[in-house]
DNA sequence: GAGTGGTCTAGACCACAAG
DNA sequence: TTGTGGTCTAGACCACTCA
């Protein structure tokens, strides 16, 4: 059983994906919320919340809460996405294919990346991403060594993250992004279906465990054409 | 008078900064706090969750709160920047040039994008960023014209966005933006110096009112060299 | 076992919007 | 005036960490 706020939240998210409250109406009040799921007020607001952070909703006082066209963005890639947890978002027919996974000392550009000295050992691992038939995403991750210990080709055929949570029991909790156009390398054009594209979008990620190390540095590699990037901001008063 | 959380939040961002709490350390806990500030424990929950939702600390259940590093996060704010206030920040020889301004019928897809009636008047903007001498930003704007009335050249060669909230007291609240790739156009390459370029960074907002009516949408169109976009994501387990 | 944060309750008063 | 969401309170029980 999960929480009661995220039981409602996920019902709620249901309700308006499916069409039962269109853009522009307005959900029942949190009153007649409390009332309908047999909880409290407070509950019921935490829920809401989740909807407003993820713009479902959009909250008037006075007024009510109302829903929002979330139809225009399908993808939502905010946050921490990995890409296992884009593809399943993508339901295409995708596959990675390991091209490098090795072992060795920080060069002096991955030392400032990485924040760390020269005496420890990083993993290199590049992995190009295959959907639909097409090789569109090139990721370089960099990890330190001395936490993230014993990584082989199959756990990097699946999913780096799944590993470093589930098996090592690490927490990742932030990273910082940065997005630019470049143009492609050699390496780029090796192991990506570029076609004519000359560039391709870098997203560059700095990933923070929960004791505020930073332990990962990442090159996601994008064949432009294919790259997309959804962003919902709040106006900060 | 402000927010009790809201104050209590501050004052504890206050006192983070100061240095009397060092990264790595642990604020009091939430018992103790309460008495501190003499209020009820859901309330000091709110303002460390804004501490959490910033960047400056880090809970963990059982432990206690973990205050971060926040200095490495000093970078500009994704949320709802607008070009004046990233040309604030560049700091460079700036020059915004009103390329088209006047009020149309809106067609089959800014209606669409818009979600307004054929009835509505809408302004058309087309405005041009030169910095450093290179015109590389392409601004194409389209604002219901039932919400903001009397637009001059003298206010879009400024700020509209200033205009808005302080001329005509709408509130802007939250955008969903895009961001994608492609192909330049001829209105592109009119007004945009492009080189050799043969693609552009196209940045789609849907900008609403804080009562969440669709009053703006906007394309800004980038020079893919001199593009740059910045994100801070939180883990959302 | 003691202390921590995570969730939940059943109230209360307030500011704001609309008829 | 009525109904809405925003804030706040004083409890309660739970899951987790650590000694």
């Amino acid at each position: 059983m999960q929480n009661k706020f995220l039981t409602i939240y996920n019902d709620l998210v249901r309700q308006i994906q499916r069409g039962e409250y269109h853009p522009g109406e307005i959900l029942p009040s949190e009153h007649e919320l409390k009332e309908t799921y047999e909880t409290s007020r407070e509950t019921i607001r935490k829920a809401l919340n989740l909807l407003v952070q993820n713009g479902y909703i959009h909250k008037v006082r006075g007024k009510g809460s109302v829903v929002l066209d979330h139809s225009k963005f399908e993808f939502p890639v905010s946050g921490l996405t990995s890409f296992k947890e884009l593809s399943e978002q993508f339901g295409g027919d995708i596959h990675t294919t390991v091209e490098q996974l090795f072992l060795s000392e920080p060069g002096e550009e991955l030392q400032k990346a990485l924040g760390c000295e020269e005496d420890i050992r990083v993993w290199n691992i590049v992995r190009s991403r295959e959907i639909n038939g097409e090789r569109i995403i090139l990721d370089k991750d960099y990890l330190r060594q001395d936490y993230v210990k014993g990584l082989t080709k199959e756990v990097a055929e699946v999913s780096i993250y799944e590993f470093i949570e589930e098996e090592l029991g690490l927490e990742i909790s932030f990273a910082k992004k940065q997005i630019v156009v470049e143009e492609a390398t050699e390496e780029d054009k090796k192991y990506l279906d570029l076609k004519e594209h000359t560039q391709v979008v870098v997203i560059r990620s700095y990933v923070y465990l929960s004791d505020a190390t930073l332990f990962q540095y990442t090159e996601s590699r994008h064949r432009p054409d294919k790259f997309q990037f959804v962003d919902f901001a709040r106006r900060v008063k």
